[in-house]
Formats: C-alpha cells, structure tokens, sequence
DNA sequence: TCTCCCCTTTGATACCCATCATTGCCCCCC
DNA sequence: GGGGGGCAATGATGGGTATCAAAGGGGAGA
C-alpha cells in the first residue's frame, strides 16, 4: 500500500523548506540521510496510530499531515498541522512512550522516517540539532497553552476565526490569493476548532452572509482577513 | 521583598527530588550550583511576569508555583502547577521570547535562579542535560494536548474530578492520607478547570453533597479518589 | 472584639451550543 | 441513469454553563 524509496534527497527538502534537521551538522545530516526511507501516502492513510509504539521519526517532505487525538468518547480532537519539512512523532520517541495522537495524510505526502536509533544517537552528540529540538517543542508548547487558554474563555465564533487564519498561516492561500490550500471536511474544521460539526457549518454560513468568507464545497476564500482577525478578537 | 542568598545546596534538591538538573555531567552541575541564586518568594509574589524577557530559569526548591496565562479578556488560566524539583520559564528561554506566562507562588517557597548564558552554555555541552530536556518538554507537550482534547469535549464536572485527581498528583497529601496539600481559592481550582468560579463552586457542593469528597474552607479532602476517577471518565 | 472587605455560596436567568432529526446535495459505483 | 452512501446544510429543542445579583461567612487589622 505504501512505496519506500531512497531517491529523495534531504538537501532538497533544506533548499525548499529550510526544515529543522538541517541545522544538524553535515556529517550527521549525512549519516540521517542515508539512513531514512520515504514513503509515499495516499490522502487519508494513516503513517503512525495512537496507541503504537514510535520506532523513529518521521519528516514530511511533500503534502500535508494532520495530527489527532482521539478523545475518551471517540471524537477525534486536532492538535496539529504538520506541513513540508516539519517533522512529526518526535514527541512519544523523546518521552519513550506510545504515541499520543494519530498522523493522518490530508492529501497525497510523502513522508521521510528516521529510524529511532540513529536519531537518538545523532541527537546525543548534534547540540545544535539538540538546540533547534528544543526550540521547536517549546515553540509547540507555547502554542499548545495559548490554544488551551483560548479553549476556555473563547467562544466557538472567534475560535473558528482564529482556527481559518491559522490554517492560512500553516498552509498558505491558492494562486488567487485568498483560497485556503487545504481541503478539509466540515468535520475536521470543527475538530481543529473544537466544537460540534454543525457549529462548525452553522458559523461558517454566518461568516459567509458577512462576508468574511466564500464557501464552495470545501474550498474556503477569506474575502477579509482583517475582519476575521478582528472576529478572532486576538491580542497576541 | 526578596531575599537572595547563596547556601541552599542543589546537591540537596537532588537528595529530595531529583530534579532533572541532576542528569547534567558532575562538572556542569557543579557549574550551575556555583552560579546559581536563590530567592525566596511570599505567598503571591511573581517569580516572573507575562511578557518580561527571560534572563535564565528557575528551579523551585521549597514551595509551590503556579503558571498561568493571562487570556485577552483578563481572565487567568492556570496552564501548569510546579513542585519542587520542578524547573520553569525554560520555553521561554529556549525559544528565546517573552515570558507568555506568569509564575507566581501559592505557597513561601524558595525558588533557585540560573542564569541565561550558564544555562545554555551547558546545555550546548551536555548531551544527557539536553535530552532530559527534551523528555520534559515532550511529556508535558503530551499533557497539554491531552488538556486541549478534555477542554474540548468533556463537561466541567469531568474536568473538575479529573483536575482534583491532578492536583493530588501534582503536591500529594496531608498526614491524614487524603487532605490535599495546597490551598487553592475557589477562583484558582475555576482557572485550573478553565470554567466560571461559580461553576467550581457549585459542582463542588455536588462532589461534596454526593460523599465524594469533604470542603472545610481551602481544605479539599478525597474521600473517595476510585469513584472521582469514575466521575473524571478517564480513559488513558 | 468589632468591623470591613474579600471570598464563598446560592439563586435566578439567559444564552450559547450540543444534540437529534430531516432534507438536500454531490459523487461514486453498480 | 438510477440508487446509495457520505457529507453538508438547516431547523427544533434541551441542557449545560456563564452571567448577574445578592446574601452569607470568615479572617485580618484596627
């Protein structure tokens, strides 16, 4: 179902997204490159489950990933977008435990693995790689408790509002300039947002009778980013 | 207001915590102890405020600290509980921005201060300092998103339970084996469910009313911590 | 000891939002 | 072309929570 191969170069992924492993020393960059296998996925297979154990890393080279929890009840909660050049599963390899969420692909991605080994001991002797893990995961942090914060006291309207710019910002717009170059269910919006599916379609109706935004089967265009941003209500 | 003073011994932190410090090499701790500050703070007094720069981080040696968030309609969100042992402000620190939360004491505590440039110096040098890092931030990047997934689909009871089961986690018990060993206001346990203070208040007359557990002022006795998990409706 | 103020508590009310149910739509496949 | 299934949209409803208001404690300081 899935295709390893070993042609794709990591440099490359370094002079298109500048992604965190490149500020590895050559030589160990060298040592990851010639280790990792790509994998090609299909949109909607899976490339690592909740519940497994991690046997490495894994670095998106092409497409997009989503990350999801799947909550006590069975909902499935989003806690991350992982775009070309992020890297994902790093967290249950560095706690040594099972992973936490589920990757996902959103589109057809190929995705490059690192095994375990290997990474952990280029991160035992790479302080610079150390560094930037570092950096990437307090980075993840500090967005995690702001998405926490804003779980509590923001209501759904702003969150969805918020939850648009922030797929802009992940992913970027189509050639138009204003179409999110993404495609998501109604669900999965009203998963990243953290609501019922039907808030979720209810409010992005109310937001296209304003028009903040136009709706097109799932293609979403932000008429007005300003506008959301003020509907946002954000101050950070 | 503060007291800084020299003779409190990592050495001892370790003996009674082991704090994560100690995975650093025998010289590097010795480094870190020579430069290190210690200032005790009143119950209430800030360690470090929202929006301030980092100078170095704090490890908490006696006492009880909370961080908390302060979210745009002036509403704290409690985002995190330290106990001795415990370091913080290191996300900041690592991605070298403002502090985006406050830390401030519930408890007289003493916390230790360590230097930017010293701390990251050492970390750049210590290999086994760095990814006992890593495996801290990993671990409570895991517990944010699982708070976001709670925050997101459960009720405000499930959460009440289930954070009262993480405070007695977090500080543990008085001598009487189920008193919980912080006073929190009724106002701080709302910020830590992320809910309304009256809500808290009212659902713990609930717990109370249904014997699960006993109110006399800020004391919080468990009586019956199995059917608390059963209200918390936990899974993993 | 008294008083004041803050924290806690309880009640009443409104509303946001989840849930259930139904309809309509589009696309895939038979 | 005609189902069929999944997804989207919209309405109706109820419940969980926030909010407002007001009264009841309890501790600190005078």
């Amino acid at each position: 179902m899935c295709t390893p191969y070993h042609n794709a170069s990591c440099a490359n992924c370094q002079d298109r997204f500048g992604s965190i492993l490149f500020k590895a020393e050559k030589c160990n960059l060298e040592e990851i490159e010639s280790a990792k296998v790509c994998t090609t996925y299909k949109k909607g297979q899976i490339v690592f489950q909740e519940g497994a154990y991690p046997f490495g890393i894994y670095c998106v080279n092409t497409g997009k990933i989503k990350l999801s929890h799947c909550g006590d009840d069975g909902r499935e909660q989003i806690v991350r977008l992982a775009k070309p050049g992020d890297i994902i599963g790093y967290k249950a390899l560095l706690s040594a435990e099972r992973y936490t969420a589920s990757a996902i692909a959103l589109d057809d991605s190929s995705v490059c693995f690192i095994p375990k080994d290997l990474f952990m001991s280029v991160l035992q002797k790479d302080a610079s790689l150390s560094l930037e893990m570092m950096r990437i995961l307090a980075s993840e942090l500090r967005k995690a408790e702001m998405k926490i914060t804003h779980l509590a006291q923001k209501p759904v309207r702003e969150r969805l509002a918020e939850t648009l710019l922030f797929i802009r910002e992940t992913y970027g717009v189509e050639q138009d300039g204003s179409t999110l170059n993404v495609r998501l269910s109604r669900e999965e919006i009203a998963n990243l947002v953290g609501t019922a599916t039907e808030s979720a379609i209810r409010l992005l109706s109310e937001f296209k009778k304003d028009g903040l935004i136009e709706l097109q089967g799932k293609k979403i265009r932000l008429l007005n980013p300003e506008e959301l941003t003020r509907t946002a209500n954000l101050q950070d």
